[in-house]
DNA sequence: AACACAGCAGTTGTCCTACAACTCGCGGCT
DNA sequence: AGCCGCGAGTTGTAGGACAACTGCTGTGTT
C-alpha cells in the first residue's frame, strides 16, 4: 500500500514553539532576558496573537519561559545548565547530540519472539501475538553510556523495516509506519549492574538508572515497551519540574 | 466551579484548569472518554473561548488530556496507572498522600551554618552567607522511604519560622514567607546506601534514587537546595514525558 | 535632597465575532 | 455491500477591542 500520510499537518502554534524553542536553545535569546512582545512575535511570524499566545504558553509550560502579566516573557535562567529534560518525549540520540556529543546506535541483537508476560502486561497484545525485540548499545563520543530493550508489537511491523530497526533511533522508524510516539510513561529506577541481564561483564560492579517506559501513539495505543539501563554518572539526567 | 472568587489574582484560565484537572483526578471525566466541548465549558464556567482553550492547552501539556482537531477533548488514559509524576512540582508528603498513604516527617537536626561549596554554586549566597540546613526523614506509613537535606539561605528564612521548618513540608514554611517555589531543576543520581553521608546503617546494602535539585521561585530566583535519598523500591518514581 | 504618588506607555489577560480546517457519522448512490 | 459526498460538530486561526497589570517617569510635597 502507498504511504499516502494525510498531510497530519503541524499546527501554525505548534510550528513557532518548536521555532522558539530552537532559538532559545541556540543561544539567540540569552537567559533572563525578555522574548520580543506578543504584538513583535506576530508581526515576525505573520500570524495572529492567538496563535503566538499559544505557542508562548506550551514553552511557558515547558520550562522554558515565564511570562508575566503586564510585564512580558522572559527566557528562563537555570545557570547555564541543559534545558532539555526528561519530561520532554525525544530520543536518546537527539538528546545526546544536543548535548554536542557524538550519539551512535550499535545493535546487538534483532529477533521476533512472544512476548513475556511483562511485556504483554504494557503492550497491549494476546498470548499468541509476537514481538520484535531490539536489543541495543547507545554511545556518546564512542563511549557505551546506555543500553536497551525495545519491544513492539509484531503486527505493528512490516519485516521489510527489520533491517532499519536498531540502527538509529526506533524512534524514525516508528515515524516512518505512522506510529509516532506522543506520550511516554516512564518509571525510574536504581540497578545494580549485576543484576542487568543484557549488560556486559565491565559494568557488573557500576550502577545503573533504569528507565522503565511505555510510549504511546496519538490515539492513546501503546507502540512500544522499552527497558533503558543509563550507567550512572555517564549521563546527566534534568528533569524540569513544573507548577 | 465553586462561586468562592478565588482572588483575583489568579488568572481565569488557571482557575479552569486547576478545577478541570481537579475533575479529572477525582474521576468525574474517565479516562478515555470525551470532556465537554470548548463552547459547552465556556457556558459551564462563564468564561470566553479563549480562557477556555488556554486551560485546556495547560492540561495538555500537562499530558492529562489529548486535544485533537475537529474530534474533541480526551481523558488520557493511561491504563489507570498514576497520573501525577515527577515533572509535576509537588511537595513529597504530597505526593505520598495522593498515593493514599499515610505521609509522617521527622527532623533529624536543624543548624545554620556557612553554605558550603556545592550549596554556594547553586543557590545565589555569597561565601560568608548562612545558610539554613535541615535534615529530614520521610515516612510512608511509619516506614521510612526517604532522607533529605534541605538549605535554604539564612536571609530568607526568618529565626521565629526554625521551630516550623522541618516538621512538616517544606513548601509550607516557604509559602508563608512568600517564596513559594514554581519551578525545580532536578538532577537524578543512583547511588549506594553505603555513599550516602546521611542515611542510617541499615541502608548501607540498599540502592537509593538521588534527586538533586534546586528550587526557584516566581522571578527566577533559587530559594532552596535539596538532596533527597530514596530507598529504591519503596517510592515508585513516574515520569509522564510528551512530546 | 529625599520621598510619595499619580500618570503614562507598554505588555499580557480576557472577550467577541467570524471563518478555516478537520473528524465522523449519516444517507444516498452505484 | 461498498463507496462517496455532504453536513453537523469541533478545534485552529484571525483581527479588533478593552481590562488588568508592571515599571518608569515626572511631579509635587516634605
Amino acid at each position: 500500500m502507498p504511504s499516502s500520510t494525510q498531510t497530519a499537518r503541524t499546527p501554525l502554534a505548534r510550528q513557532i514553539a518548536e521555532d522558539l524553542r530552537r532559538r532559545i536553545v541556540a543561544g539567540e535569546f540569552s537567559p533572563g532576558s525578555r522574548l520580543p512582545s506578543e504584538a513583535e512575535l506576530c508581526e515576525h511570524y505573520r500570524v495572529s496573537r492567538v496563535t503566538v499566545r499559544t505557542a508562548a504558553k506550551s514553552l511557558e509550560s515547558q520550562g522554558l519561559v515565564d511570562i508575566r502579566h503586564g510585564s512580558g516573557m522572559f527566557v528562563v535562567d537555570f545557570g547555564g545548565q541543559i534545558r532539555s529534560g526528561l519530561q520532554e518525549l525525544r530520543s536518546i540520540t537527539e538528546t545526546i547530540e544536543e548535548l554536542g556529543l557524538n550519539a551512535k546506535v550499535r545493535r546487538v541483537s534483532l529477533t521476533r519472539r512472544q512476548a513475556d508476560e511483562n511485556e504483554r502486561a504494557h503492550l497491549d497484545v494476546n498470548d499468541d501475538d509476537e514481538i520484535v525485540a531490539v536489543h541495543r548499545e547507545i554511545l556518546a563520543d564512542d563511549e557505551v553510556v546506555a543500553v536497551s530493550i525495545d519491544a513492539i508489537p509484531a503486527r505493528l511491523v512490516p519485516a521489510s523495516e527489520d533491517a532499519s530497526l536498531g540502527n538509529g533511533s526506533v524512534f524514525a522508524v516508528l515515524d516512518r509506519i505512522g506510529l509516532t510516539p506522543v506520550r511516554a510513561l516512564a518509571e525510574i529506577h536504581a540497578v545494580r549492574g549485576s543484576d542487568v541481564p543484557i549488560a556486559e561483564d565491565h559494568v557488573a560492579d557500576e550502577l545503573l538508572i533504569l528507565l522503565d517506559q511505555v510510549h504511546y501513539d496519538r490515539s492513546g495505543d501503546p507502540v512500544a515497551y522499552s527497558k533503558t539501563y543509563f550507567v550512572e554518572g555517564r549521563f546527566q539526567f534534568v528533569i524540569l519540574r513544573t507548577r
